[in-house]
Formats: structure tokens, C-alpha cells, sequence
DNA sequence: AAAAGTACTTTTTAACGAAAAGTATATAGT
DNA sequence: ACTATATACTTTTCGTTAAAAAGTACTTTT
């Protein structure tokens, strides 16, 4: 077991965790938002193996976070939704991460 | 920004994430007992910046999963509350650290 | 003896996530 | 042409949860 004073992450507060990202599914839809930028519902659907309804609640979610945009149209007659991350959702999330990071360098 | 083949974290599946560990403030209170094995109420408070009523639901939570022992007794005639990190709690905590890693090394 | 403090627990409230149900349009079969 | 099935979603419902507030029991202080 280690020493006490060794332990940097239990003085990481709680306060600063941003529970919008925290939630492994949005953190999901973040990460492959992060890497590819936008995506299109379909392709996110199948990245993430959410059901229609959580990937429309998430991502509501963090649109109203200002994490991405949301974008309709129709293609040859059809609905088509593309989620594009914004820099503040950038921005969130890599301060997520790094915060994650160094959280977890201690065990 | 990093190519999608790079990401391992994209592919973590949520559903292995244990949610009983990763509330930031049920994170915080088992990062302390894993390092310290075993608090009384008053530290753990002070550590963890939580109120009496969320520390109270907390570990009734931690409890009820096993991961920890809540053992109450009188010293000098006041209450006197312990929490004991169990086996299934260090495990559980070890095998959510290691997982968080792992997720966060992509990034 | 009354007030204030300690160490909590329980209740309340509001938000949340998951699943189910519903909607609108398109295409395919008969 | 028309019914059925499929696609691409949104909205509603329901149970759970976290946070805050209120309450409890006892003790110490004034």
C-alpha cells in the first residue's frame, strides 16, 4: 500500500470535475467527436452502441452545454444529423482529460 | 488532431465502467480509504469537502456494494463512525484505476 | 436550565439516464 | 394503389440518484 502523503488524488476536488463529460456515455460521443470532429447520428450510433433515444438525449445535452453543434438537413429526401464539436466542447474536453489524467497518475 | 485508428479510447465499452466508483464524490471518498485502508467520519468529511448528508448517502451506497465497512461505535460517549475499505472495494478500485487509465492514455 | 455544538440520519426535491413509445417520411412488397 | 416495413429520429415515462434541507439524539458550554 502506499504512503499517505504520496496520494496526489485525493486532493483533487470533486467541484472541478465537469459532470457533462463525466458521463460515460457523453465522454463516449466526446471522444470520437474529438478525434474526427463531426460526425453524422449514424455513424456516432454505431461508435457508441446507444439506443436513438440516449444518443438524442446526450447529445442535447451537450448541445446545450455549448460542447457541439447540431446540424439537420435532409439528403435525397432523408433526415440526416450531424453533430460537429464546438471549442468550447474542444476546450472542455481536454481539460477534462488532463484533469483525468493526473487524477489517475497516482494509482 | 489525432488520427480515429489512434484511439483506443473510443472502443472502451461504458458498460464496464463501474458508475458506483466513478461519482466524483464516492471516487474521492474511495481514493482516501484505498491509500489509508481506514477513517473515521470526521477526517473522511474534511478530506472530501462533502456535506454530512451527502457523506452519509455516499458511503450508505459504498456499503450496500460491498466496498466498504461502516462500523459505528461510542468513544467518550459520542458517536464514533469508521469506514473500512473491504477486499471487494480495493479490488473494485484497483480494476476502475487501472480501466481510467487505460482510457486516458489516448489522450 | 437553556443554548449551542457534535455527529450524524432521514426526508425532500430536482435532475438525470435508460427504456419505451411515438412521429414522420421513405421504400418495398402484393 | 395500398399496406407493411424500415429509417431516422424525438418525446414521454419511469425509476434512480445526488444534493440540499430538515430532523434527531446526545453533549458540552454558559
Amino acid at each position: 500500500m502506499k504512503k499517505l502523503k504520496d496520494n496526489k488524488a485525493i486532493n483533487i476536488s470533486i467541484e472541478k470535475i465537469d459532470k457533462v463529460i463525466h458521463e460515460p456515455a457523453r465522454m463516449k460521443i466526446m471522444a470520437n467527436l474529438y478525434f474526427v470532429e463531426s460526425m453524422d447520428a449514424i455513424f456516432l450510433l454505431r461508435q457508441t452502441n446507444l439506443t436513438w433515444g440516449n444518443l438524442a438525449t446526450h447529445t442535447k445535452k451537450l448541445e446545450a452545454a455549448g460542447y457541439i453543434e447540431v446540424k439537420k438537413e435532409f439528403i435525397k429526401r432523408k433526415p440526416h444529423t450531424m453533430f460537429i464539436l464546438t471549442k468550447e466542447g474542444r476546450d472542455a474536453f481536454e481539460s477534462y482529460t488532463k484533469r483525468m489524467k493526473h487524477v489517475f497518475e497516482g494509482f
